[in-house]
This record gives C-alpha cells, structure tokens and sequence, in this order.
DNA sequence: CATGAATGAGCGTTCATTCAT
DNA sequence: GATGAATGAACGCTCATTCAT
C-alpha cells in the first residue's frame, strides 16, 4: 500500500474532506470533496480505495493532530495538576484555532464508518496522554475505575468545553478555566 | 370515519425508526423502517409528512422518555445529594434498559436535522430537571458558570457513564457509582 | 352503470376537476380534486372509476357545453353567412366567459387519456353544428374536401382566435371580427 | 480528457425522448427514455441536468428542424403565392415524414414545462419564416391583425392540414392542396 | 497516473386505487 | 354510500464506484 504519487494531491483531499463535512456533515459526495480538492472525482479513488476509507483515514488524522498538538511543550518536570493544566490548554488552543477540525473530528467520532480499528489507533495516537492519565488514575479518586473509564471523562470534558468556548469565543479563557476546575474536581 | 389513524402503527414506525437509526445511523431509509414497522413504504407518509418529521417526533419522543424517567419516584424532601443520586441512578437505569434509545438519541441530537423548535421543546421536557440543576449550580463550584456549561457537564459525564456501563454491563452498578462520584466532585 | 346517488357530488367533482386541471394541467393529483370538491378522495371513485374515466367525462360535458351553447338562439331562417357569424359569436363568447373552460378542454383535447370513443361522442355533440357545415361545405371553396377536414379548419381557427381574446380581452370583439373573417375567406 | 460526452449519445436520448413522448405522451419516464436511448438511467443526467432541461433542448431541436425544412430552397425570386405555398409544401413534407416528431412537438409546445426562454429562441430559429410571414401580413386582409395572431392563424391551419395528411397519407398531396387553398384565401 | 463519463442501485416522496370502518 | 388510511409501484434524481480514454 505504498503511498500513491502525489503526497500534496492526498493532502488535498482530506483537507476537503474536512471542509466538505464541516460544511454538509457525513453525506458529503464525494464529487463535492474531488471538485473543492482540485482533483477530477475518480482521482479520489486512486488515493482512498473507499469513501470509507476515506473517511477513517481523516479521522485518525485528526485524532494524531490533536494528540500531537496537546502534548506540545509539554512540562515534563512540573507537578501533575500543571501538566494537566498544561495539556487542558492545549487541546482548548487547538479547538479555538481549529473549530471545523474538531466539529468534524465529533461528527467523525460518532459515525458508524469509522472501524473499531480506526478507533483503537486513534487511541494509540493518543499513547502520550495515556502515561500522563496513568499517573492522574494513580493518585486520585479515579484509582478503581477502568483507565478507559479514566480516559472518557477527560475527553468528555474536555469536547463539551471546547464547544462551550467555540461557541462563545469572547468568554473562551473563562470557559476553558472553569473547565478545568471542574476536570481537575472530578480527578484529582 | 373511516379507518382511524392508529395509534399502534404510529408508535410501530417510532419503535422502527430507532431500531433503524441504532442500527445504521442516519441514512436509514425510510423503506427499510416502514418495513421494520410492518407497513407499507408510503403508509409511513400518512403518519409523518417527512423524514425529517419522523426524526423531529422521535427525537423528542425519546428526550420525553428520559426526562420522565430521570425523575421517577423523585425525593423531594431529601438533600440536594441524594436528589442528585437519585435522579443519576434513573438514568442509567434508563440507559442501561434502552441503549439503543440511548444511542439514537445521541446521534439525532447531533444530527442537524433536528430542527432548533425540537431542540426547544426537549429543553422543555426536562423542566423539572432544570430546577435540580439550578440548585445544584447555586450552591456549587459552578455557580459562575453558565448554565448550559453546566447541564452540558453533567450531559457529558452521564453520557461517558452510561457507554461503559452499556459496554460492560456486568460492573454496571459500579461504574454508574464511579460516574456519579466523578460528577458530584465537578459540580459540587 | 345507473348514476350513483347524489347528482350535485358529481357535478362538484366534475367542476373542481376543471378548476384543478386548470390550475396545474393534467397530473391534477385526484386527491386534490376530491379535496377542492369538498368529498373524501375515496368517494371520488365511487361516482367514476378512474381517474382516465374521470377526465373523460369532463371532456365530454366541455364539448357539450360548448356545442350547446355555440348554437343558442340559432338563426335558422338567415343567410348562411349570419348563421356561420352567429355561431362563431356564440363560442367566443362561451370562451370569454369561461376561459378556463376552455384551457382545460384544449389541454384534454391534446391527451391521450381521451379515448377515440369520447372523440367521436364529442364530434356527436356537435350535430347541429355538423349540418350547418354541411351546407357550407357544399356551397363553397371546401366542396372537395372531407368534411372532417372543413370542421376541424373552422375548430382550429376558433381555437387560435379564443386564445388571442383570452389574452387580449381589450381587443376581443376586434379578434374576433378578424378572425370570422379569416374564417369566412378560408372557407366560403 | 477522459471519454469526452458522446454527440452521438446526446442524439440518441434526444431522439428515445421524441420516441417514448410520442408513445405515452408527457410524463415520459426518463428511465424508459434511457432506456430506449440504449444507456443507463444516470447518464441521462450527464447529459441534461433536469427532465425539464431535456425536454426545453428536444423542444428547440425539433422547432429548429421545423424551421429549416420550411425555407429549404426557398425561391427567392418568385412571387409572394409561390413562396408561401413552397414553405408550406416544405412543412407538410417534414410533418409527413416525421409524423412523431410533429406530435411530439405540438405537445411540448402546449406543456408548462417549456419556458419562455425556450418559446423565444424556438421563435428566433423561424427568423426567416417571420419577414416572408411579414409580407404576407403587409399586402394581405391580415394588415390590421396583430403579427403573433397572423402567424398563429397559419401555423392553426398547417396544423389542422398535417393533422389530416397524416391520418390519411393516401390523400396527403389532395389534402396539402386544400389546406394552402384555405390559407391562401385566409390571408391573402 | 489523471480524467470525467458511465453505471445502476438506492433514495425520499407521490399518487391512483383499494378496503376496513 | 362515505370516509380516509393503507398500499406499493413509480418517479426524478443522486452518488459511490468503475473504466475507457
């Protein structure tokens, strides 16, 4: 499955996948995805065998950029509430600047396409957080349940603030304040 | 009068669609659901003028279901805690016997074929649950937070709750204890 | 085929199919029909079998109509060319004052859910017309030709004229002048 | 390029549409007309983007083809009799031998679906028809009749003349004769 | 490899007609 | 007989995917 000729062209076209779901949500035609990518619709198919896979491949994009984006400089030094702190910013800085990315990674996340395969290495992608909620489990109130368990509640505080801040950008630094307050209470 | 629209086959097509939704999201053909429901494809017409409309009538058939059964049996006299609790446990019993509900009920509330009336009119369904919360935000950390923030919260971390519970059903009891505790520490 | 119980439901039928035909062509949904008759859309089909046998009928009691009234107060004693001129007023005039009437019977005429059968009892309707063209015919420039061609001549300049008074009714009684003339000139 | 869009095709669903319009009228199902074009039923739709835009080209081809037959050789030189009764022989001929073509015609003609854009340039195509019709108009008992209901009077009776050639192709030339005899006396 | 025309299953919806009430 | 819900075949059109150029 070496990577088809043009890197830039299979750029393209996720990037207006992106655009694309943002825009109509899941349902997006795959014509409409070619024409906004510059590229003739069959051309879609020599780099994704399926919208399908297509639509996987997108998702576990997403998933890497904002793990990535999260862990970015991260404290490894400093004391666990700063480095959640530290990541909780992260991923609200990367929404704030990325709103459609996270609407359609939501969208994503929630479609029937994406395989459990997908899922689970979107996860991986996720491997520097996990050590990071390792320690979180350890320490804190969350010490019997499931890492997973663990794991969604971050991740489920941290979309409904996200939303909160994308929806009301004046009041982001206070949203993303309060969110963590209340993370930190459920956590620690 | 004729034959009389039956109450029976409207709530046979209700029952279909969700089955339908649960099983292959949106996009489930309204052929398929009429079929699931036992009628004719143009029989699901007379009942609901569109696919959108049945979506809309579904979606707030189920928000109904689930405020009612939040709060079942609801302690009025006992401490904020306890009404808390109480009304946590219904919905994960809820959940935990309807979780096909539970899931098309979050894909439709994502969908954006829920028209904002139906999003109005579901808020409205959960009055009585609105007041618990206003207590709860009152006398808690998140008395300076908007109130969506923090019925979004608590939407968010009974949602968690509930796919785990739905996924591990065996440590049902435990994980809606966890998940409760994790919600009672964010908002308290 | 006795006519079935109540003369006045099928009139209103008979007359909001004229109203409905007019308004949207042909592909009047019946449904529609029944609705602007005041009947169930069932009943509609107590009183003609189908919507074809429907469409018939109307066209039939058009052309009778017509007919009918193209030859009111005929002058039986005068000159041929009065009687031509007579008849020729009393359609424009019947068009005048029934233009739908008469859009929805050109548009029937073109149909092809017009049986052979109903043109020929329409062409039956027009017997009094028949012999005053026959008298024509045989004193005239169209002494060689089918009779049918001569009627149709006569109906397709009164056609033509009818449309231009319909759409001009400033100048209907100068139409319809030129167009006797017109008709007058081809025919004697 | 890829395959570019076949003329050819374009004809051939251009020509099944005249077909399955003379058959069953409006309400030609594009599947059957695909079908009897011999290609899929989706590529029709590469070829016109609605059932209307297909019937608006069909209804200028045809008009266009009306058009140029009708001035085929047209004798310039001759007297104004001579070229009347050429374009008409010129017509009747066309009708004769496309008979559906001239059904199909008069139907589209009479449809709503046809535009007035579509009316006007079906008219533009006849340019040549209108200065000759123009002459006529000039010297003749029409002098004082609006241009659209001369023209309307002419193309009434080349109607009625085809309508009766075709159904009794023995007598067509007989019939042809009369129907100019009548027009000429008509206008002249 | 890139292109875009070709394909045909599938969709939401309509509507003539039937039939239980 | 009147009613209107029930039926299911059709319809115009879309779109993921294939394939000739």
């Amino acid at each position: 499955m070496a990577r088809p000729k043009s890197e830039d062209k299979r750029n393209a076209i996720m990037e207006a996948t992106a655009r694309v779901i943002a825009a109509q949500g899941l349902g997006a035609p795959t014509m409409k995805i070619a024409e906004e990518a510059g590229v003739a619709n069959g051309s879609l198919f020599t780099y994704f065998e399926t919208k399908t896979e297509l639509f996987n491949a997108l998702y576990l994009e997403l998933k890497s950029g904002l793990a990535s984006a999260a862990l970015d400089g991260f404290p490894a030094q400093a004391d666990l509430r700063t480095q959640v702190s530290h990541v909780w910013s992260n991923w609200m800085d990367w929404a704030l600047s990325n709103p459609s990315h996270r609407r359609v990674l939501a969208v994503l996340s929630l479609s029937d396409e994406i395989t459990p395969e997908s899922r689970v290495a979107g996860h991986k992608a996720m491997t520097g957080l996990a050590a990071l909620m390792k320690q979180v489990r350890a320490n804190g109130s969350l010490r019997n349940v499931p890492p997973e368990f663990a794991d969604a509640i971050m991740n489920a505080l941290a979309e409904t603030t996200m939303d909160f801040m994308i929806r009301d950008p004046g009041n982001a630094k206070k949203h993303s304040k309060a969110g963590f307050e209340a993370l930190w209470r459920a956590i620690s």
